[in-house]
DNA sequence: GAAACTACCATACGATGTAAGGTATTGTCT
DNA sequence: AGACAATACCTTACATCGTATGGTAGTTTC
């Protein structure tokens, strides 16, 4: 019996109607697609194979396996942040950086977990620039170490905040006030500073948690300045 | 053909001789060691029942499903965490806290993301704990959602990062060194600035990842007190 | 002594990643 | 033109996973 290749030139295909070539880069590209619509979980190679219109297996001949997958969908990922050019000053550098990290975590929220257990060539690229930034700004190797730690510690960290809280991003919180109010009640007589700043500040219509990245930010950025000041500032007096 | 219940009285039983009974309680404690050892995937239904002596579908009887298992695992290492006591200073309290978690978070390093996830009474009593002092300090409700965003935002965002470096605890870094050092060759041309800062500052014997907590949480707690004290200074002038 | 409850077990199903071993189409070389 | 390999796909099979369904044996309670 021959291989049932009406698939591939007539096509009338589950998925793809009269598929389109697979390329590890296309592969991969739909891959982040999957895993931003369903979550991390929702991407198997069965899944990402039918959306492309080939079986399972087939996959193997573009990567080695799903460990490689992921490692090419955070490099993608990574690859959307902005890195600003040498000439910017660092505290401007590290700012849009974070921004530009932040705003594509958000579009990808599986990434964050995905990315600091891989070191990819974006990152490194990234981590270069930024020190050279920070260099140029007469910062010293271990400012820049700790510079370099608190910022991605502290995006890392809020991303990873943000992308677990019930609220979708729309800003449509209506579905699920009605249980947080339910749990309201339940917290008063039990955490009932809790209660206090669920009713005084979250539950507040113009109260967005994602705004509390401005502070956290700035507060960093200004803690970096001052520490380098301080930095600078002693070594003239050792002098 | 009878069931084999000599397994559970004369019990030579391939995990456990002479098994304990088992309890929900105990169930998580060892699904926590478990997943100390080898990491959440290695905790399985199958090989947690495995470990206390009895088959997969019996932990059913003690849980409704895995993920009530997970819920009672964060809880676990969440309580191991301290609360500060409600006449502690605000300073001292989230900065005893950020030591606590960050200790707790390296002896379980699979908790780091399982913890966003879900909302524990444990989290729900520290959040609270810490509310009531800086409440008592005189903080704002907007400055104390915008202190407990960056404290946690931080501390999770450092665990991420130092659970996954490839150096173990212990500080015996020499497995992986050379690794790097051929890394650092390859890095030399293409990220030129990345190389001397592993060369110079990460690579040194004194170097230790885990002391930029220290830089980035004093950092943090300054800045909340110089915001804290500004808006004071604000409302005073206001008046 | 019957009924209910407690704590466990066997079997089975669909989903997962992937090892092993095909096959049809296309290109290259002689 | 014929041989042969490279390319891009496929089938089958296996171990492992969470869990639905429906047991059973021992203990308590009435």
């Amino acid at each position: 019996m021959p291989h049932r290749s009406e698939n591939v030139v007539t096509g009338v295909n589950s998925a793809a109607v009269s598929r389109k070539p697979v390329t590890r880069e296309r592969a991969l590209q739909v891959a982040v697609g999957l895993a931003d619509e369903g979550g991390i979980e929702a991407l198997s190679m069965r899944k990402l194979a039918g959306e492309l219109g080939i079986e399972a297996m087939s996959l193997y001949y573009h990567v080695k396996n799903k460990n490689e997958i992921l490692d090419g969908m955070v490099e993608i990922v990574v690859s959307e942040m902005a890195v600003a050019s040498a000439d910017t000053d660092w505290k401007s550098a590290l700012r849009e950086r974070a921004y530009s990290e932040r705003d594509v975590l958000i579009r990808h929220p599986w990434a964050i977990s995905e990315m600091d257990a891989r070191t990819t060539q974006a990152t490194l690229r990234y981590h270069d620039a930024i020190i050279g930034n920070l260099r140029a700004a007469g910062f010293s190797m271990p400012m820049v170490g700790h510079a370099l730690s608190v910022v991605d510690s502290y995006v890392h960290g809020f991303a990873l905040q943000e992308a677990s809280l019930p609220l979708d991003p729309t800003g449509d919180i209506s579905a699920v006030t009605e249980e947080i109010m339910a749990q309201q009640e339940m917290m008063a007589g039990t955490f009932p500073h809790l209660a206090e700043m669920g009713s005084t500040l979250i539950l507040q219509p113009e109260y967005a948690y994602g705004n509390e990245f401005d502070f956290g930010i700035g507060l960093i950025l200004d803690g970096i300045e001052l520490a380098h000041a301080a930095e600078v500032a002693t070594a003239q007096t050792d002098r």
